[in-house]
DNA sequence: CGTTGTGAAATGATTCACAGCT
DNA sequence: AGCTGTGAATCATTTCACAACG
């Protein structure tokens, strides 16, 4: 039960990043990699990279690096991507159909455990390989399949309401694709708005400026 | 010319926020509304939203507030809803199909003016409207319709490729669905990546924190 | 050598607190 | 009264710079 003073936010976002990258080009037996090699690969500073991995307790090897795969070891056992993670769908529409179909999520230990939609016409269909429930059944399969997190697609006006029932059913993180903010007491949220993301799009293009990751 | 000393990105970020807020639920008119009340809705302080709005040169009147729709139409302009923009879908597999039958785009001044994909069983066919072209039409569509913005919703490997393409065809924005960096002299990039949400839904979940939007 | 780990300094963002306007 | 605009203070994050290590 033992809790860091809480990792900063920007630290998680870039942890990621780093296991990315660590996957993509330094996964050979043996190999190390050092905190410019990393830098660099993000456009980022080498001491920025070295406060991250020492601030969640990797440590490197003075004159080498970092030993890449016992980095990614420790990055996936922080990051929560060593533990399988079973995930509802919520909303069948054509961006959960999107979500479902983009194979990547399996590699990552995300299984979608079950699929549910309000609208009577695409109950009962099979999307990618998952039959599509009605929405009253969310609560007894949550529980029975041990779903830990819930996707939002639905539209933006039942959004909270199937968070709530996601909540009440014990889920402990939600993935939001509705437009608003959400109110979930005691249950992580992270908001993707494709809108925002646009909005912050044309703005930057607006002003002239350059690369800002959202 | 003129460029104001560039908006901090946080800044840039809640003035959508604050513009979605306005059009929800104070679009009456002659409709005011306090710092404190757009404070609220979006869990910030009332000093924050004075301080972003005063940035971006948004004044407001003492003992009154802030005249909703004068506020509104200030943000737009700003962030650039107030034109329209004609985008490029690059990839019309299932994410970028999702994308087109997003409706809410065009609400907020985004057209579609082209769509491309790789795959000459898909080039020719029709999508939300859009007949989907061969990619070696980038360019010249690029050009004789004048688009301004790319989405790239490509695999990662054809990503890089795909980007130098729009960006020699004179795109000035790019919003990335690919899981890898994107090299664009000169151009801004937003970066939308699911598995990188994921991933810090998942730890935050492990770390028993709670919101962070992304 | 090259590279880590880390205090100290610099930068950036948020909150506080209050003068001044209506 | 209620509310804005803003300098000053606080808090957070990044960068610098360098001692210590293999």
């Amino acid at each position: 039960m033992s809790s860091k003073s809480s990792i900063p936010a920007p630290t998680v976002k870039r942890l990621s990043l780093y296991l990315r990258e660590l996957e993509a080009r330094f996964s050979e037996d043996g190999q190390t990699v050092s905190s410019q090699q990393l830098g660099r690969a993000l456009g980022i500073t080498d001491a920025q990279v070295r406060k991250d991995l020492a601030f969640v307790g990797q440590t490197g090897h003075p004159g080498i690096g970092y030993k890449a795969n016992e980095l990614a070891h420790g990055l996936r056992q922080i990051l929560g991507t060593d533990r399988a993670w079973r995930v509802a769908v919520v909303g069948a529409g054509k961006l959960g159909r999107a979500l479902m179909g983009y194979g990547r999520f399996g590699d990552k230990g995300f299984d979608v455990a079950a699929v549910f939609d309000a609208d009577p016409k695409v109950v009962g269909t099979t999307v990618a390989g998952h039959r599509v429930r009605p929405l009253q059944d969310l609560e007894s399969l949550v529980a029975e399949r041990g779903i830990q997190v819930g996707i939002v697609a639905t539209p933006a006006d039942a959004a909270q309401q199937v968070t709530d029932r996601l909540v009440r059913s014990g889920v402990r993180g939600i993935l939001n694709f509705a437009p608003i903010r959400l109110n979930a007491d005691g249950c992580s949220i992270v908001d993707v708005d494709l809108t925002l993301s646009l909005e912050q799009l044309v703005c930057q293009v607006s002003l002239g400026l350059n690369r800002d990751s959202a």
